[in-house]
DNA sequence: AACCGTATGATTGTTGACAATCTTATTTTG
DNA sequence: CAAAATAAGATTGTCAACAATCATACGGTT
């Protein structure tokens, strides 16, 4: 609680996109663990930043679900459920079947570019058991159909959930000091996305979604069994 | 047990909710107008609050996409766009379908009952020609489906795109006089809603979002061509 | 001893003033 | 006359003090 590590921030943007972001890496990195009770006045003196940036950062972290609010009562760093994960992963699985289908007809060069070179990084992470790089490439790898469907909403919705993934990615690194779910099951999504049988994709994106919820489960249902609330 | 069905304490105590609600009205309604640029000591003054809970409540609509924000340079009501409705409407569709999926082995009599309820709400409120009530009726039914999966992620989503398809939906209205897009579209919406046969259910959800697009489309291109931004 | 009401302290919500930044209009310069 | 530099005005971003609300602890009542 006290060892936070929110160095204060350097003035490149608006506070409350400094703070927001700051926030965001010491929930998933686990400073500031679920359930925490965030007292604005000691955020902000930690953070050297007034109240008023701070509650906007806050709101905006609320609305990515990483953080719960109770009027006149109090936020708390969002808890683990395993209904909360099963959700996560079902509305994932929904998500990227329809980034795919968007793009399916529409992949260039520049996507296949990409997707290699995103599958490379993801690997090389792997192979230097860096596992916080790995969770991090995972996700980016995840992000390209997404990015390349144009798709205004459909990235807003990705980016929203992005947070949550990226924090119960890394809860389970934690757990079971390994990196995330499926670090060996990408080369096969890579070489789906790269080819031409776009049911084959949905169908892996099903199954490749479906081993990961397995996973992450199995933790968080840990979890839940030892915090005694 | 069901005497105690006292739910509405719509705890709105805190301003920011207060301010955003008015706001997604004003923006609904027409008042402030897609583009509009929003001053903020303009609205404070004119909703006798504060800047403080005005900023947290354009930040909340920001996020739900009705308004945009330049750091540093102003907000604006969120214009209009042919892109953006295509893409509400597409992504409504899949939304939509992951609904019926989720539901459809759980509806139980509570689902249909209230189905029903709210069909003929929906249909009273054509007969009466009251266009700004069969839009939000139209939008409670289709919320039905939302509702009743449970899901919160799902919900979540939903909700925030159902502000902006209001919009587009009252904008329409207001071009067109007449009400909202399909409106005797849904008797057989809940006709299949109520019945066995998932598929179909599925297969309507696409072409009734099609037609609706359509309809929605054409008064969007007007707008464009007319306002020459 | 258990329950209800009350007082206290802490925390969130709100406010108005101050600083940083952008836009616009004006002036200067080639 | 056009274009760049600059100053003025307005607007957003930030801050620290004030008010409303809630949680906890205490004391009285049954």
């Amino acid at each position: 609680m006290s060892l936070l590590n929110l160095k204060p921030i350097h003035k490149n943007r608006t506070l409350r996109a400094n703070v927001a972001e700051q926030l965001k890496e010491a929930i998933i990195n686990g400073d500031l663990a679920p359930g925490t009770k965030l007292v604005e006045s000691q955020l902000s003196d930690l953070l050297g930043v007034s109240r008023g940036p701070l509650r906007e950062a806050i709101r905006q972290l609320v609305d990515q679900g990483l953080i719960e609010s109770i009027p006149y009562t109090g936020t708390y760093v969002a808890g683990v459920s395993v209904k909360a994960i099963q959700e996560l992963y079902s509305f994932r699985t929904e998500l990227e079947q329809f980034a795919f289908k968007l793009i399916w007809n529409n992949r260039d060069d520049a996507f296949r570019e990409e997707l290699q070179t995103q599958l490379a990084k993801l690997t090389a992470a792997i192979k230097n058991k860096d596992c916080e790089k790995t969770i991090f490439e995972e996700l980016e790898l995840h992000s390209l159909a997404y990015k390349f469907s144009g798709h205004e909403i459909l990235q807003d919705t990705w980016q929203r959930l992005r947070g949550r993934l990226h924090l119960y990615f890394s809860l389970h690194q934690k757990a079971h000091n390994r990196a995330g779910p499926l670090i060996n099951a990408h080369d096969k999504y890579v070489e789906l996305a790269l080819g031409d049988d776009l049911q084959a994709m949905l169908d892996h994106i099903i199954e490749h979604m479906q081993q990961g919820y397995v996973k992450v489960e199995m933790l968080v249902s840990d979890i839940e069994n030892n915090t005694s609330t």
